[in-house]
DNA sequence: AGTTTACTTTCCAAAGC
DNA sequence: GCTTTAAAAAGTAAACT
């Protein structure tokens, strides 16, 4: 009988133990990407439920933790991409995705796909670029999504392509090279899309 | 227009099937010509045909799994010739071991563009999962037939998981439904 | 700048770790 | 869970020319 109570006691502090490390995990994640506060928190609150449903068992803490820190600034409207939260992290990207994929599944988060737009306020102020060059990629991302382009396409490459070619017609060019730095995507990608982009736009 | 059903290609087939007898893999990899048997790595030998091409998995159960046929008469075709092999060896097969068909992977065409951030929302995020900043497809899981497709911009999808080609036939005017049903097709 | 090769996703069986 | 096998879809990455 002692036994059994001293081995609740040894789980519950060991499970108390492994949230502090998560929690914790998530907020030096946070910092480095200069995540906000009450994203941290919402991201804390899916960590909290995800252990409620006992999703961690067979994954691991860091994992979890990293994708539910994903997960929580797509839903507050500030994505950031697997690469990035991947550089903070010591889970590699893969499992990241296919641990977020998990986690959004069990837990009904019913998560919308990623606007591109939603990086280019982001990617345009790391580049100094311009409130005109940020308008003018916003305003080829919509217009060459309703032509059907953005179908299957990586978000921070069609966001990166946009922001090349608002540079240029605005006459603040950015190099591909730079632009790709900062989206973490090949220039090769940045030139498909660009391409394609300038094309449904007439240019 | 034609018919999307009209333009599903078996790509793959998958099939399990039996000697009923242990095998010595050590010295069926000596004999078999073309084998490929690294017991570390995976316990199965590896034999593939050419004609038709497949990739056989043979284990030392006596179980067997083919792989990589176009059809289910490829697959009947390819075992057969696995079945004539393992005989040159000495080794006892019966006349037609049971072969079942376990997944066949199909191709298919809607012949339209797809939005698929649409067809995200439209379709429900329940059953579906699209994530274009890990794979471009959009993964749709089907109760009846209870297979999972993969569709992508071109209008051009992926069925898999079916055990007859009718399953995919099945899918395709389903899929098409409720595509059509949502205005999303067009 | 553009090409080639390789990897991402889905499915399934097998035996063993 | 993982390991291996096969195959398609289309996008992206790494490594070259």
């Amino acid at each position: 009988r002692l036994r059994k109570w001293q081995e609740r006691i040894r789980t519950k502090d060991a499970g108390e133990r492994n949230l502090q490390f998560a929690l914790s995990e998530i907020d030096r994640m946070a910092s480095s990407l200069g995540i906000p506060r009450s994203v941290r928190e919402v991201a804390c609150v899916i960590y909290r439920r995800a252990l409620d449903e006992d999703l961690i068992r067979g994954r691991s803490i860091e994992g979890v933790a990293t994708s539910t820190l994903y997960a929580a600034c797509r839903m507050e409207g500030i994505p950031r991409s697997l690469e990035e939260v991947a550089a903070v992290s010591r889970v590699e990207r893969k499992e990241i995705g296919r641990t977020y994929r998990y986690v959004a599944q069990e837990l009904s988060l019913e998560m919308e796909p990623v606007d591109p737009k939603q990086y280019t306020p982001r990617f345009c102020s790391e580049l100094d670029l311009s409130e005109e060059v940020q308008a003018k990629a916003t305003e080829i991302i919509d217009t060459t999504t309703e032509k059907g382009l953005l179908s299957g396409k990586s978000p921070t490459g069609y966001a990166a392509a946009a922001i090349y070619a608002a540079s240029l017609l605005c006459n603040e060019k950015k190099t591909q090279r730079e632009i790709a730095e900062v989206a973490q995507v090949t220039e090769v990608t940045i030139r498909n899309r660009y391409q394609e982009q300038i094309e449904a736009m007439g240019i | 227009m034609t018919d999307p059903k009209d333009t599903i290609n078996i790509e793959n087939v998958v099939a399990s099937t039996g000697i009923g007898q242990e095998l010595d893999l050590q010295s069926v990899a000596m004999d078999l010509e073309g084998a490929d048997y690294d017991p570390e790595q995976f316990p199965g030998l590896v034999y593939r045909t050419q004609n038709p091409k497949s990739a056989a998995l043979i284990f030392r159960s006596g179980k067997i799994v083919c792989t990589g046929a176009k059809s289910t008469d490829d697959v009947h075709e390819s075992l057969r010739i696995v079945f004539d092999k393992l005989r040159e060896l000495q080794i006892q097969v019966n006349e037609d071991p049971e072969i079942v068909v376990q997944n066949i992977v199909t191709s298919a065409d809607l012949g339209r563009n797809l939005n698929l951030n649409a067809i995200a929302i439209g379709l429900g995020l329940e059953n579906i999962e699209y994530e274009p900043e890990q794979f471009p497809g959009l993964v749709y899981r089907l109760d009846e037939p209870e297979v999972v497709a993969l569709l992508f911009g071109s209008g051009k999808l992926v069925i898999t998981g079916g055990k007859k080609p009718k399953d995919a036939e099945h899918a395709v005017d389903k899929i098409v439904s409720r595509l059509e049903d949502l205005g999303l097709l067009e």
